[in-house]
DNA sequence: AATATAAAGTTAATCGTTTAAGCAAAGCAA
DNA sequence: TTGCTTTGCTTAAACGATTAACTTTATATT
């Protein structure tokens, strides 16, 4: 009923004690600051009486700290993003902090205003997917001492903390998986992006067919401009087709590619996987309820939004001292999208 | 390179004025404060040098406004509520505001748990997609006079401001559409939750058979548990497909159900449509790229966290007076999962 | 008895900002 | 000269919590 919130101050007021005080009782100080046990116990008592809630802002603007990390993803409604966040959202509150997300949209300029606002804010640390261009303002970060882990994208000319898939391992895998299922005509389709994760994926398409004795055709990789993604794909499809060594099976690089790729195909009435054969990083229920199920890359996102949030909070604490670079491997699911391919029989 | 924060104080210093003048002149109010021209220049532009940003702390501690808005969700890493806080995002920072998001599970003592926590953190106001059972949490909210709009889910006899899909007339669409593509046997799987919205498109898709004059069989409405998706939906479906009547449609309430659903049909080897028709509320790429596509509800989603932002600033500064209640209209997106019925020619 | 130690609590500064109230100097009118 | 207004700026309290440093009283030690 009170329409005011209770402080510390009213507390001491009905102790007839002094803020200090009821300051060392709550916060279990009382051993070191020698306060009296019944004194302590009243103290208590009136703080649950009057449903005391100390104020976070207070404590923060005194301490420095504010409990709260700053999560800054390319796009929290696409669902690899928000199933990151969630995972981070729940694990940072098992620690005690609060989480704010910010939408960069794979975008330099609103990933440096996100930061920004997130510094000015206070959040204590950062935990980051970074975003095109973004690596001077990963620098920056690094030069002020700000604490941050990067997450899923790193920078290695950066020394910096990250969590990340083995993204060339993936793509490897996926590749030698397509080969081995006798396709031979093997198409990619990535990001036009010069972040290291897609360039690793890329890498790791090209060794895998190198490595596994299959020629690559100069135009069986394309590269999407991610701000028009359904005309891209959609150009980068038809022209892989209409080659003269037209692909028999088509990696995508992203989620969103997948999808958009997958729409196209559908429209050109296309068979999977007889016409053509598709495995896909991400995952999604689409890839489950496709007509033909897409094989897909699952990266190990509940393990790497809590690796994040651990180290983070562990540099927070201080308790981390050396650099932590962690790589995880993603998990190929095979299904029927890349079944071992039909040979004809003449 | 200077290792501490800038605050008010340095620039008083450099100008060698008292911190008041600084924060009139940096808060605009010279005029009121009579504020001398040149030392008012000069006050700015030590400021722009030393690139001051003011403490965000500091000025919620001192106004009791955080500028912060909580965002209550049940799931962000359910599409829907990964769209709609992806809008409220964007709708508040353009309002000068940051999101707190908080997924509650769809369960009352998270919920509580979360708005407590926010409230601790002072945000200024929430956006809140009510979870089950927490109409008491909504009551005190407005016992408190916390401000706060409901999104897509509201309590009928709590007078609250409210943003939320028609969804009675949503449903009732739906059902008159699958009766005028000649289904007869016309089923529903909804949550068993007392949640209104959820009452209102049971309702809805019940009024639709009656008005059509379709006799409504018991089994054709089934309530599944929300903590047991998968197994729920799957006998409610093998129900509704071995009793007398089958069913000949079916409607979803959600999304979550519309695929859990799905992988069930495709398990069974049922044709959608011919040997099953399907609407679902939601919307998502899934639907799109279903070998048949769905049929969806589409709610206004982008208007819909518009409105709810747009709502609370206002209530924020005042600005409402008045309570608003708002209704949108949902869309009924036809696709080949519900088109009209072949019927047997003999 | 003199002094040291311990116990129990208070004072006041601090974090960074805002703002009501105050003060001094100048301008103006009578 | 006296008094009033205006101008330009400063002082200090407040927001709510933390914490180093201090005071006071009681008890122990020599």
């Amino acid at each position: 009923m009170s329409k005011t919130k209770v402080s510390i101050k009213d507390i001491a007021q009905r102790a007839g004690v002094s803020t200090a005080l009821v300051s060392y009782v709550l916060n279990g100080k009382e051993k070191e600051s020698r306060v009296g046990q019944e004194i302590a116990t009243k103290v208590r008592q009136i703080a649950a009486e009057l449903n005391y809630q100390p104020s976070h802002l207070a404590k923060s603007l005194r301490s420095g700290k504010t409990h709260t990390i700053g999560l800054v993803i390319a796009d929290i409604s696409n669902p690899f993003f928000a199933n990151i966040a969630r995972v981070v959202e729940d694990e940072a509150k098992r620690n005690g902090y609060t989480v704010i997300i910010g939408s960069s949209d794979e975008n330099a300029s609103k990933s440096q205003d996100l930061l920004d606002v997130l510094i000015n804010r206070q959040v204590d640390g950062f935990i980051i997917v970074s975003s095109e261009d973004s690596e001077e303002q990963i620098r920056c970060l690094n030069d002020k001492h700000i604490p941050f882990v990067l997450l899923d994208r790193y920078f290695p000319d950066i020394p910096t903390d990250f969590v990340s898939t083995d993204h060339y391992k993936a793509s490897y895998d996926a590749g030698t998986h397509l080969v081995r299922n006798r396709y031979k005509h093997i198409g990619m389709i990535a990001y036009d992006s010069q972040l290291f994760h897609m360039q690793e994926r890329i890498r790791g398409y090209q060794d895998a067919l190198r490595d596994n004795h299959v020629q690559a055709h100069e135009h069986w990789l394309k590269r999407v401009k991610i701000s028009a993604i359904d005309t891209g794909v959609k150009a980068a499809i038809d022209s892989m087709l209409a080659i003269d060594q037209p692909i028999d099976a088509l990696l995508f690089a992203t989620y969103s590619l997948a999808v958009s790729g997958l729409k196209h195909i559908n429209k050109l009435g296309i068979k999977v996987p007889d016409d053509l054969a598709i495995v896909s990083f991400g995952q999604a229920e689409v890839f489950e309820l496709y007509y033909c199920p897409i094989t897909y890359l699952k990266q190990p996102i509940v393990l790497l939004g809590q690796t994040a949030v651990e180290l983070l909070v562990k540099k927070l604490t201080h308790k981390l001292t050396e650099p932590a670079q962690i790589l995880m491997k993603a998990e190929l699911i095979e299904r029927a999208s890349s079944k071992t391919k039909k040979t004809l029989t003449i």
